[in-house]
RNA sequence: GCCGGAGUGGCGAAAUUGGUAUACGCACCAGACUCAAAAUCUGGCGUCCGUCAAGGACAUGUCGGUUCGAGUCCGACCUCCGGCACCA
């Protein structure tokens, strides 16, 4: 090859070596201990971005890391090819969504081989071909036969940008995930799954994988399902046989309870209120804050608003009648819909209540003193209320609590859930703030819903043997709220497979979040036509050991994926409860803001993108992935720069230079029996074992960018050595092969090619990649062995250093430190109070 | 408002988990090569005092504490960034 760097030669002939060679294919057949490294799958969009350039790089580092560690790797690529986009590019400019993502793909899947990622291209998937979701169909066929998947007419969220549904999680903070959009309410008949049965293993099971992944991603998690304690207690309607049943986690301040409060859509509103002269005013409020909800109005920011239905409830424990409510501050879809206001011990309720003059009564005492000094806290009886600024939400004791009076809240709240059950107006309840999710999407480029409808047989699965329902060529795609299906009659009109006679088609498609849901397990056995995969071929590959991607999937995806799991753990297919170990979430690929000094995520409307393909004519694929993976940690925001890409070119092409000038004496080694190393020489094996060493513990936590650095280290280390190749002695030789080698080897998870190409110019044949471990082993002796200049302190100044073995006793040492002319200078005439010695760091004498 | 995370050179960042703070890279400065520039190579690069030097003082958001020793541990505060946001 060429004295020069040149990185579009040295890529294209590695990257038709590997083609050819089918050097990444994984066999699950394999002998050795496998490694299941998975990149989060790509919409396919049309154009990679840096975003995916670094979640892949970091994947391929991982996966070349584990394979020259002779592990089985399984490294594989596929599409999340149904959603959105297609949809949006087949209304506005009139193309089919199915050309559209197929020519994406064609296009995407060269930009990904042109980088050079290591994938196991045999494995290919894409969630829009009905290879793939005929499983979708399985499954939602197989969730409808255990009563997980349901049909029901609720107010769901609506993006009026797309015109579709969205799920709880796809609409997180009142807007849509994909575009931005404030989200709608609207009444609807949907398919929801019941992920709130997995509600507490999706809590609990967090104890499994929190080892693995980040805590702020389990921290939302955890949120996310919103597990909480408490009991839910039935105030029974002053002369009604009717109860209201409210949910609270602090059932002992409810002798404090001074109103009941109902959500505005409570089912009972409007039993409560038959024959009420209240009614008209009741029911056109309720309607108010309906309305005020479905136009997508953040909760939380309105003020508290609320009407007196004049009805009464009796509380269980105190038998007082308290007047009941509706109010825009209770929400529906949590608890029961209804809750009792205890003002002086919840902050809403207090502020509810000065608003509307209700009473607050103390019922909690707080347990320190001191704490009610600083605080202010309600004092006892209504007279004083105006005083009152706070409520008191902590633990307590019971105070104007019946005989309940002096017991503390952790005490009380038990007893009295007990106290509730056994009369039997109440029980301890755990309840969960996640909702099923909803799965239908009134749009054409997804899974079609594989039921029917017929007049006679009502709703009728489709039987698994006519799966896949396929997805017609095409539709009227208007981007009307209307699903395009149900323009489709071929589609629509078919018959019912239990009577035969006339039917009609579901007409919505499935969420893309269901394609995701499982796509890792068909990697392992992608062309499997009788299952969605085989769970035995699957077992040898899953779990993922690591998974890479950005953490907008905290809530999301990996809650949908993790609740798959469990319930394909239900039905057989898998036997475990986690299915990914290990989770890395990388951080956004950012550039400043022309004219600015903002840094933003890359994007088109800003013009702050940088297109990968530029990056790798410019610069080379390996200098781009070498760039992208040391200027950050993983999991920062990563300052794209365009000096920095010209750096780590910069870098390759000296490795590559002093490769060259070596490479004829290195690829001849000859033997020598007893080598003696000179002090350059020995200087150079340590660093080389060194950072062996650092380089491969750096790996596990997969702190890239401070490998690099090691790298680097070590080839200014190799040009300080400053040898001739012409006149070297073989202890010189053997020193630099070792180093070179070593950084070629370990070079190759951040820059593939150029590290073939070395290999090979090393005098290698048949490529890095093979079937045993290639990866150097670190001598701890010479990793370690060195002297060592060890700063001696006088008080914490430092005085002197001393240099010793490196095995030298502390006793050594000290006695050392002690002898050194300048420190005896200083303690002549101190008294020595005390020596610390850390060994191999530093020696301090404290003096008086 | 509540819950997390983070504050280290001009910039991205290191620091073996309490032991020589600023590794590695970028930018910058100087020198070599060149008619010149670029590229490349060599050296320098926290701040201040010191003629170069030797050396010294101060530096990890602020203020205190523990310790022989603190970027790291503890307390209070400030700032920034994320997440959730009436969840009863």
């Amino acid at each position: 090859m060429d004295e020069k760097y040149f990185p579009e030669q040295i890529e294209s002939k590695w990257q038709q070596h590997w083609n050819e060679a089918g050097t990444f294919e994984a066999k699950s057949d394999d002998a050795r201990e496998k490694f299941y490294c998975l990149e989060m799958l790509p919409y396919p969009s049309g154009f990679l971005h840096m975003g995916h350039v670094r979640n892949y790089s970091i994947g391929d580092a991982l996966s070349w890391f584990k394979r020259l560690q002779g592990f089985n790797v399984l490294h594989p690529i596929g599409w999340d090819s149904f959603g959105q986009p297609a949809e949006q590019a087949a209304i506005k400019r009139g193309v089919n969504p199915r050309d559209w993502t197929e020519d994406n793909i064609e296009h995407m899947r060269g930009q990904l081989k042109r980088l050079g990622i290591s994938y196991d291209w045999s494995r290919e998937i894409a969630a829009h071909r009905p290879d793939y979701y005929k499983w979708d169909q399985w499954f939602f066929l197989k969730m409808l036969e255990k009563g997980l998947a349901y049909k029901k007419n609720s107010q769901v969220n609506w993006c009026p940008k797309e015109e579709t549904v969205l799920s709880n999680e796809q609409s997180s903070g009142g807007i849509c995930w994909r575009c931005g959009t404030p989200v709608e309410k609207r009444d609807l008949e949907q398919w929801f799954l019941r992920i709130t049965n997995y509600a507490e293993q999706l809590v609990d099971d967090i104890k499994q994988i929190e080892a693995g992944w980040p805590d702020k991603v389990l921290k939302r998690q955890s949120d996310w399902v919103g597990r909480s304690e408490g009991a839910y207690i039935d105030f029974a309607v002053k002369d009604s046989d009717k109860k209201i049943r409210v949910f609270t986690t602090r059932i002992d301040t409810i002798y404090g309870a001074t109103a009941v409060v109902l959500s505005a859509e409570h089912p009972l509103l409007a039993q409560l209120l038959e024959g009420s002269a209240l009614k008209q005013d009741i029911d056109a409020f309720a309607q108010k804050l309906r309305t005020q909800r479905a136009a997508g109005r953040e909760v939380g920011e309105e003020e508290k608003e609320g009407l007196n239905t004049g009805v009464l409830a009796i509380n269980p424990f105190s038998g007082e009648s308290v007047p009941v409510w509706v109010a825009n501050y209770v929400l529906m879809e949590y608890g029961t819909g209804a809750v009792m206001s205890v003002p002086a011990h919840d902050e809403r309720d207090f502020e509810f209540a000065q608003k509307y003059s209700l009473p607050i009564r103390q019922v909690i005492a707080p347990i320190d003193h001191q704490h009610t000094d600083a605080e202010p806290s309600p004092t006892t009886g209504g007279d004083a209320s105006a005083e009152i600024k706070h409520s008191f939400i902590d633990y307590g004791v019971l105070v104007n609590s019946g005989e309940r009076g002096g017991k503390l809240s952790p005490v009380a709240i038990a007893e009295m859930s007990a106290y509730a059950k056994e009369h039997g107006f109440g029980e301890a309840a755990v309840t969960y703030r996640i909702r099923d999710w909803g799965v239908s999407r009134q749009r054409f480029w997804g899974a079609p819903v594989p039921v029917v409808y017929c007049d006679k047989d009502g709703m009728v699965p489709v039987p698994y043997d006519q799966l896949p329902v396929m997805l017609p060529q095409t539709a009227d795609f208007t981007g009307t709220g209307e699903s395009p299906l149900a323009g489709v009659p071929e589609f629509v009109n078919t018959s019912c497979p239990e009577c035969r006679g006339p039917a009609r088609r579901d007409t919505d498609t499935m969420d893309t979040f269901v394609d995701s849901s499982w796509y890792f397990f068909r990697y392992c056995d992608p062309r499997n036509e009788g299952m969605p995969f085989d769970s035995s071929i699957a077992s040898k590959w899953t779990p993922v050991d690591q998974y890479i991607g950005g953490d907008s999937h905290a809530v999301m995806h990996l809650i949908y994926t993790r609740f798959w799991t469990k319930f394909m753990r239900d039905i057989g297919l898998v036997n475990f409860d986690e299915p990914v170990k290990r989770l890395l979430t990388q951080g956004m690929v950012t550039n400043r803001v022309e004219g600015t000094d903002e840094w933003k995520a890359m994007s088109k409307s800003l013009g702050n993108g940088v297109d990968p393909d530029e990056m790798i004519a410019a610069f080379g694929a390996d200098a781009t992935r070498l760039f992208v993976l040391f200027a950050a940690p993983a999991e920062n925001e990563l300052r794209w720069s365009e000096s920095g890409i010209e750096g780590a070119v910069r870098f390759l092409r000296r490795v590559y230079t002093m490769v060259w000038k070596w490479q004829e004496r290195l690829s001849n080694p000859t033997q020598t029996s007893a080598m003696e190393f000179s002090p350059e020489a020995r200087t150079l094996r340590r660093k080389t074992h060194q950072t062996i060493a650092k380089v491969t513990s750096d790996f596990a936590g997969l702190h890239l960018n401070t490998s690099v650095a090691a790298l680097m280290e070590l080839f200014n280390q190799i040009v300080d050595f400053n040898a001739d190749p012409a006149k070297a002695s073989e202890e010189d030789v053997f020193a630099m092969r070792e180093a070179l080698e070593s950084l070629v080897i370990m070079l190759a998870p951040f820059a593939p090619h150029v590290a073939e190409e070395l290999w090979e110019n090393l005098g290698h044949a048949g490529g890095l990649v093979s079937a045993s471990p290639r990866w150097p082993v670190a001598d701890p002796e010479l990793a370690r062995r060195e002297e060592l200049e060890i700063p001696i302190q006088v008080n914490g100044k430092l005085r002197s250093r001393v240099i010793v073995a490196p095995d030298v006793s502390e006793e050594d040492l000290r006695a050392a430190a002690l002898a050194d002319e300048r420190v005896k200078a200083q303690i002549d005439g101190h008294e020595v109070m005390k020596v610390i010695v850390v060994p191999r760091r530093l020696v301090n004498i404290v003096i008086r």
